[in-house]
DNA sequence: GGATTTAGGTGATAATAGTCATCTAATTGG
DNA sequence: CCAATTAGATGACTATTATCACCTAAATCC
């Protein structure tokens, strides 16, 4: 029977949610709209009430996913260095490892994701763009290109140390992935730092950017302004 | 009808490389056994003489893939920053992340081998302490838990910045990702090696360790002597 | 060289996949 | 308050899936 605006505006979400924590956890491949939808307590008709295909679904719950991940990393992210070490510690933690419900959609089915359609892969790379943004606002730098820079390697070398430590079985190597990739990335963190100070420079309000910008609701289009990555080289 | 000895080893290995391309293109939960065998010039009847599931052929072909991506990377490591240098400007490569049929399986599969089963993740975390030798061998560190620390950052850097690279839809993102990445890590190693040469070290043959061992053919069953990851944390 | 073993093809199995048609009851628009 | 709309359930349809039984012809073993 038809339901009440709202109601249906939360079982959508509950779909997506569903979805989400479905798709982490089994892979996207791996899970059939059927199990989604009575995760989300429903049955597998009244899908297509909501999505035209699972396509799509995927896009979506991609952006959705993404954009909680995202609003969490910023509002933790503070100027500090200590926010900065707590926002590593916590990503790279045995904790986070284990919790293959929740977490970022690019670790979870990072090399899913390459093979998915073009909405989906959109929504991932602004997810990508929004997390490489709010890690810029945490680098010390005088250059905003100088702090993406580093930004975008941090990023990625928690992605992979993220993913690697979930793959291998033994314990010990598992933890000490995280652990050098957090020692590493702290020091790199502390470099710029130093840097920074010996030139005094600019306030770092400066090196900020847009934190994320997309579509309110992405409804059933997935489209997002797409923002020219600058290709500056600011290294050694 | 029947075929020789040596006929049905070719036959097998034609399977598992077949598998390989189709696994790391597709992905293994994308890929069908009968899809495998059609690539290998086979039916798809034909398959449980060579392998109990697929599982085992997911396993068998980790281990597979996982040795000849050991293997090219261990004939290219010299000692020198040149030869390390080299190895990082082609594995973060436009062309190395465009070509989707070859490469390292823990890329190309990434999220996916967090959920196979135990073989295969016994094969794929032998492959990465494989890899993380491999690499230590580059770094010069009197000390070989350090060496082995730089490596696995190094190592796991790589997968995530290719990993990305590929999810990514906007060209020149990705292009800096790889950039990017390929500078951090060079410079993470120029400066291991110029803090070595104001110590004076003993010959980083020291740090040289087994680089792979494995039982030279796996035949039906994977199995790997586990070599217990030393927690060494040398560092800052 | 005859008996046995077996690689691989053919075909069938049962399970699961995504998608859609149809029905219903209730909400919403007027 | 009546008519039009529609959220969701039921059930079906078609592909595709992993797996296996069976057959055949050739290689291997004694």
């Amino acid at each position: 029977m038809k339901r009440s605006k709202a109601e249906t505006a939360q079982t959508r979400r509950r779909i997506l949610d569903a979805a989400a924590q479905a798709f982490k956890s089994n892979g996207i491949q791996g899970t059939g709209v059927a199990e989604i939808m009575a995760a989300a307590g429903l049955t597998h008709g009244g899908f297509y009430r909501h999505f035209a295909s699972k396509d799509q679904l995927v896009a979506e719950m991609c952006a959705v996913s993404m954009d909680i991940f995202v609003d969490a990393a910023g509002t933790a992210a503070g100027m500090s260095h200590e926010s900065f070490l707590e926002y590593i510690e916590h990503t790279l933690s045995a904790e986070y490892r284990d919790d293959t419900l929740g977490g970022c959609p690019l670790v979870a089915m990072g090399s899913e994701l390459v093979r998915a359609d073009a909405a989906t892969r959109r929504a991932a790379s602004q997810g990508f763009e929004d997390i490489v943004n709010v890690i810029a606002k945490w680098m010390p730098f005088e250059d905003p290109s100088a702090a993406r820079v580093d930004a975008i390697f941090t990023l990625v070398s928690m992605i992979g140390a993220v993913t690697m430590s979930r793959i291998i079985d033994n314990p010990e190597l598992s933890n000490q992935i995280l652990d050098v990739t957090k020692k590493r990335l702290a020091s790199l963190r502390a470099k710029a730092r130093s840097a920074a100070k010996q030139h005094p420079v600019s306030p770092p309000e400066s090196s900020q950017r847009r934190i994320k910008q997309r579509p309110a609701r992405p409804g059933s289009k997935i489209q997002s302004k797409r923002t020219s990555a600058k290709s500056a080289n600011a290294d050694d």
